[in-house]
RNA sequence: GGGCCGUUAACUCAGCAGGUAGAGUAUCUCCCUUUUAAGGAGAGAGUCAUUGGUUCGAAUCCAAUACGGCCCA
């Protein structure tokens, strides 16, 4: 088992009589009154158009974390970052004063340190505050990774996301970027009125998607529960309650595999429009990605692992058994007859097991996309027209009662979104939870029960309404160009090691 | 769950026709008041992931395990 490698003792040993020496000289380790007037990004303007040595004409005091140290004997360049940036500062012994100087001498790389002063311009032309005075203002006992190459081993990036953030510039803005999308497309919602609004993370009944739920158990209670896989059945019951548009962007929580598209927890957007239909949420989607595109990257284009995506021109939309027939050249003849379908699907490494046997068209052709046409569609696509046996919550098309109107958008060969028109006939919702349970795979750990209630508000009549669930995750994926899912995830599961 | 790959100093990496470890950064000491991957002189730092095997001898070959990465289910 890997150990979490620790710094060596020596190193350590240093830093604590080095501390020691400090506390002995009378300088307070951990401060906490320290006020700093401007950040690093608020310095720009106030030198805009100036030139040299303005260090009398103002001062700032500042606050940031040491990154790196070029020691002169008795002067001394820093540089020292906070959240807006990094900037450089220059700190003479005669400047700061003898014994200020001594102090500064014994400090480290990593230190955060608060400085007044003012401007100048070195030599190159880099604008330098001229540290007047420079005051510890929290210790670090361990020493940073190497400053040229950063932190590079994903494993470690991971466990210590504090390290990643530090040395590594690009993980910082990654992160931010995640969260202006998610700032994005919350405005995109308020203003079209829509309602955020929370649901339980726990529930007694794990419904709205098909996963294997984690369980949980509540003591006074005295009763399990479940971490939701979908906020699904609460959202409509709200749209119930007459508050029409309603929106969450929270976790859910999924007990399968891990993967480079796999969390256990992932972020999931879900939102509700009574009055609206699928087609009308395909038109929000296109304006929403655009929308938050832009707010990211400054454009309607994104590049994706070497892909040009644009979200700039209508999207393609194509029924699923149309993109069958045309993207992957499946036989239109095939789908006529199940078992003809079946040994189809085999040739192309598709099986169904022990369940074979009574397996439907829906699901042997939903699966077949999965496989021959999902990973093709690069440019966003909404694929339409689903099997109504793979879409329990769905409402029937009027046509064509053995398809759903509902749609989901794939990007980059990957589901983004999953959308439709909201089943809101009772009697029809009861008989499909009844169908579905009938299919349950043996062994699977999610009560065998129908939520009652959710059918209840349903009798009570709920709007027609038209809903949909993007993920954020894989969003962001798209958007900062990431090949994993843990690259856009702060703290992404990981297993323990034996020190942790 | 399966396949491939990785794990050597705190960090980034060399070392792998088997002879018991090396560089740069970081750290420590000394010199240095415009550096910016500062420079110069010196020093310390490693159960080579773990366990077992082959061998006179293993970081190096073999096996298992742990953790991680990529691909597949």
């Amino acid at each position: 088992m890997i150990q979490t490698k620790d710094v060596p003792k020596d190193v350590i040993e240093k830093r604590k009589e080095k501390i020691l020496a400090l506390q002995e000289s009378g300088v307070e380790l951990f401060p906490n009154d320290y006020r700093a007037s401007h950040t690093v990004q608020d310095i720009q303007p106030l030198v805009e158009g100036k030139t040299g040595d303005i260090s009398q004409d103002f001062s700032v005091s500042v606050a940031g974390r040491m990154m790196a140290v070029n020691l002169f004997g008795k002067s001394a360049f820093i540089r020292f970052k906070d959240r807006t940036g990094q900037l450089q500062a220059y700190i003479r012994a005669d400047k700061v004063g003898a014994s200020a100087y001594a102090v500064f001498k014994k400090l480290d790389i990593g230190d955060f340190v608060g400085m007044t002063g003012g401007l100048f311009q070195t030599k190159t032309g880099e604008w330098t505050l001229l540290a007047d005075s420079i005051q510890l203002l929290s210790k670090s006992m361990r020493p940073l990774p190497e400053k040229f190459h950063g932190l590079k081993d994903p494993e470690k990036r991971y466990r210590q996301r504090y390290l990643d953030l530090i040395m590594n510039g690009d993980v910082r803005e990654l992160f931010v970027n995640r969260s202006k999308m998610i700032q994005a497309i919350r405005t995109f919602l308020l203003n079209r009125d829509f309602l955020e609004v929370e649901t339980p993370m726990m529930q007694p009944l794990p419904g709205g998607a098909d996963a294997r739920p984690f369980k949980t158990y509540h003591n006074s209670l005295n009763m399990d529960l479940f971490l939701r896989i979908a906020p699904e059945l609460y959202l409509k019951r709200l749209i119930t309650g007459g508050f029409e548009r309603v929106f969450e962007i929270n976790r859910n929580f999924r007990n399968e595999g891990i993967s480079t598209r796999h969390n256990p927890e992932f972020t999931m957007l879900e939102f509700y429009q009574a009055y609206a239909t699928y087609e009308d949420l395909m038109m929000m989607t296109e304006e929403m990605f655009r929308a938050v595109a832009f707010q990211v990257t400054g454009s309607a284009q994104i590049v994706y692992q070497g892909e040009t995506i644009d979200f700039g021109e209508t999207w393609r939309r194509m029924p699923m058994l149309e993109s069958l027939e045309k993207i992957a050249g499946v036989d239109p003849a095939l789908f006529d007859s199940r078992e003809k379908l079946l040994n189809f699907a085999e040739t192309k490494g598709v099986s169904f097991g022990s369940q074979s046997g009574e397996i439907g068209i829906g699901k042997i052709m939903t699966k077949l996309f999965d496989v021959l046409v999902e990973p093709n569609l690069i440019q966003p696509t909404f694929i339409t027209t689903y099997p109504i046996e793979v879409s329990p919550l769905s409402r029937r098309n009027s046509r064509q009662p053995e398809f759903a109107d509902r749609f989901e958008l794939f990007i980059a060969g990957r589901e983004i979104a999953n959308g439709f028109s909201e089943l809101n006939d009772p009697e029809d919702q009861k008989n499909r939870f009844v169908e579905q349970l009938n299919h349950k795979e043996p062994g699977d750990e999610t009560p065998h029960m129908i939520d009652e209630d959710y059918i209840t508000a349903l009798e009570y009549g709920m709007p027609p309404t038209a809903g949909e669930g993007i993920g954020i995750d894989r969003l962001a994926m798209l958007l900062t160009d990431s090949p994993s899912i843990r690259d856009v995830i702060l703290f992404p599961h990981m297993k323990p090691t034996e020190k942790s």
